[in-house]
DNA sequence: TACAATTGCGACTTTATAAGTCGTATTTTG
DNA sequence: CAAAATACGACTTATAAAGTCGCAATTGTA
């Protein structure tokens, strides 16, 4: 309820760490320190990479290395990549054939509160998770 | 992820409901008119009613009431009331054993965003919800 | 050029949690 | 006492999150 997914967190912890080292890490590195499963990690990371969050290099020697300013990555954007859009509830973007449809009385309301929730997401930088 | 669950739904949905109406409601009308599981919707009131926000008169004739101004009901009430405490992640309250115990780079910054959130939750009240 | 170390990708299994169902007791009206 | 409602707990089912596995592609180095 209203969790944020492990996988984000371990999208946000490797981010903070990439921030912290500023040098070629390799995804197994990060798995191992901070106890998170490789096979996890590893995916998590390539999906940063695909977002351009990270730059991956490959083959020996290769790893990632951040390449975006902090300021410039929110928890919004962080969230989206790595689970898809934040959606409250599955009726507001359209998705979903609930029981409710026709009858429903909150579907503005909410698809108001999932915007505003958007936007404090959005505010919330990797900066302030550093700190 | 980061999803309302589907018993908050209800619950708002109801509260909505039993504002409007501002008469004694049966458990069954509210979950015949919107499609709701009738035993969940019942449930659901249940709780609403242990935590004061509406009141339940029992046997025939009996149904419930909503007693508390919309204005001083907000979301997070609901949610804490129907899902339990706002817990953006596991290790924040202190009640998992996660792997990255000790090494775990994120707990204060994310503990200090849940309260963020709780507080942004506590803004929006059943008056916004009618709108 | 062969090998080791790394990233990249997709399918699958397992586990956890949300959602819904069922049965029965209790309260109150007529 | 019967009917209509709330009250409560145990159980089952459905869905989504989390983790695992296997193999391909890339690159540095001996």
């Amino acid at each position: 309820m209203l969790k944020i997914s492990r996988k984000v967190e371990y999208g946000i912890i490797a981010l903070k760490y990439l921030h912290s080292q500023d040098s070629l890490c390799k995804s197994k590195e990060i798995s191992k320190k901070f106890g998170i499963p490789p096979e996890v990690m590893a995916k998590i990371l390539q999906g940063l990479a695909k977002a351009q969050f990270i730059q991956s290099i490959q083959g020996a020697k290769g790893g990632y290395k951040l390449v975006r300013c902090p300021a410039e990555i929110s928890m919004k954007d962080v969230i989206e990549v790595i689970d898809g859009p934040i959606q409250i509830v599955d009726c507001v973007l359209g998705k979903d054939h609930c029981p409710q449809r026709g009858v429903c009385n909150i579907q503005g309301p909410l698809s108001n509160v999932q915007e505003k929730l958007c936007e404090f997401f959005g505010g919330i930088t990797l900066v302030d998770l550093v700190r």
